[in-house]
DNA sequence: AATCTGTGTAACACTTGTGTAACAACCGAT
DNA sequence: ATCGGTTGTTACACAAGTGTTACACAGATT
C-alpha cells in the first residue's frame, strides 16, 4: 500500500512515517502543500493523510483541488484544531475520513485500514482468498494447510496488495509502484523473485502469471 | 481496439503506449498535429487520444478538421493546462471526452473504456454474447458450460473486438487492422490461425465463417 | 565485532505466445 | 464431378517473457 503523509510537524512527520513504514506501506513523506498536491497529481497512492496545518496552501485547498480534478484517493485528515466546523469543512471537501491530535498511533493505523478496505470493496474483498488468510498484526499468512508463515515486509506489502486486488491482472510497474516509494523502476526483476517466494509459501497456484501482462492472485482457472 | 496516442511529450508517450498495450490496445504513437491528422485519415481508429499542446498543428485544430471530413472517431482530449475555457473549446470542436494533466492511468483507462463502450453500443452491447461472457479484469473468458479460459494477449484483443462488433461481418483485414498496431498484412493466416484457437476454447458455433467475406460472432442462425 | 536476516541483482535455464508454413478439407461455381 | 480459391488444422521456430538459483550487500541483532 503507498501513503502519501502531508505533516510539516518536523517531529512527528518523519516518525509517523517510520512507523507506518513498519506496519507495511510504502510511505512518502511531504511537508508543504504544493509538494503534496503535486505528489498526489503523480501517483496513484492507496490512501493520503493530510494534516491541515500546512505552511504554504492549506490542507483543505490541497484536498478540493484533488476533487476537482477527479482525483478519488481516500483521504484522512488530521488536524490539532479539532472543532467541529472544521471537520464539517473536511467531509465537504472531499475527506473520507477525519481524526484530531494528539491521537493514538493504534486508532491512526485502524482507521487507515478501515478505509482501505472500504476503498477496495468490490462486492466481497477480505485479505482472505484462494484459501488463504493473511494476519495483518503479525504480518504473517496461513495457506490451505492452516500452515503459519511469518511474511517478510515485502513479501507482506506485495501479498497483501495482490490479495486486495484479487482477481484482477496487475502488471509488474503497477506492483512495483504500489509496493516501493521511489524505486525508479528500470529493468529489475524484483517482482519476479518475490513471486517466487510467495509461490514457494503459498502454493503455485495461488498466483497466476498472464504472460506479457502480469500476474494475478485468485483461485486457479 | 486500435488507438492513436497523439502525444510529444517524450518520457509520457512511449510509456503510456506501452501500458496501453498491456492493456489489450493496439497503439500508433505519434507526436505531431501533421502526423495525427494523416494517420487519423487513412487508419479507422476505435479512439483517440489527443494531447493539445503540440509542436507545429494545435490538437484542436486537427480535430476540427477531421470533424469536418466527417471523421466521427471518439476523440479523448488531453492537455496540461485544465481550464474552464479550453474545455468548452475542446467539447466544441467534436471531443468526446476531455482529461487535464497530470492524471492516473487508471482514470485514463476507465474514460477510454466508457467511451468504447458508448461508441459500440447497438442496443445492448456489453462484453458478453452468445453464452459468452469476458472478464476484461482477468482477460479471461467465460464459456457456456461456465468453463474459464485464461486468454493469452491476441486472444484477448481478438475476441474482445469481435465481442464488441457482435453479428456482424468482419473481414480478415478489418480485424487484423484493430488488432495490430503496424502489420503490413501481407499474405498471412494469422486470423485464420487466432480463430480456431478461440473456436477450440468457445466451441465452433460461436464465431461463423462468411465465406470470402469474413467472420461473424454471434448466435447461430 | 560477529552474525543473521532481509533485500535486490545478476546470470542462466526454461516456458510460452506468436506468427509462418505446409498441407488438408471445404465450398461454390462452372 | 472437377477445379480454383478460400478456410481449417497442425506442427514448428523463434524471441520475448518468466522462473530459478546463488550471491553480495546493508542494516539489525547479539
Amino acid at each position: 500500500m503507498r501513503l502519501l503523509l502531508v505533516e510539516d510537524d518536523p517531529a512527528l512527520g518523519p516518525r509517523l512515517a517510520k512507523d507506518l513504514k513498519r506496519k507495511g506501506f510504502a510511505v512518502d513523506l511531504v511537508s508543504t502543500g504544493i509538494d503534496a498536491e503535486y505528489m498526489g497529481d503523480e501517483i496513484p497512492y492507496d490512501i493520503v493523510i493530510l494534516d491541515l496545518g500546512l505552511p504554504d496552501l492549506s490542507g483543505l485547498d490541497v484536498l478540493k483541488n484533488w476533487r476537482s480534478k477527479g482525483n478519488n484517493v481516500s483521504v484522512l485528515i488530521l488536524t490539532a484544531r479539532d472543532d467541529w466546523q472544521e471537520r464539517v469543512d473536511g467531509f465537504q471537501a472531499g475527506a473520507d475520513d477525519y481524526l484530531g491530535k494528539p491521537f493514538h498511533f493504534e486508532e491512526l493505523l485502524e482507521r487507515i485500514n478501515a478505509l482501505i478496505r472500504r476503498s477496495h470493496v468490490k462486492p466481497d474483498t477480505e485479505t482472505s482468498g484462494a484459501g488463504i488468510r493473511l494476519d495483518d498484526r503479525r504480518q504473517s499468512v496461513i495457506n490451505q494447510l492452516d500452515q503459519e508463515y511469518s511474511l517478510t515486509g515485502t513479501e507482506y506489502r506485495l501479498l497483501r496488495y495482490m490479495m486486495l486486488h484479487k482477481n484482477e491482472v496487475l502488471s509488474k510497474q503497477t506492483l512495483t509502484e504500489h509496493i516501493y516509494d521511489d524505486h525508479s523502476d528500470k529493468d529489475s526483476n524484483v517482482i519476479e523473485v518475490y513471486v517466487r517466494r510467495l509461490r514457494k509459501i503459498l502454493g503455485n497456484d495461488v498466483i497466476q502469471t498472464k504472460r506479457g501482462q502480469g500476474y494475478v492472485f485468485g483461485d486457479k482457472l
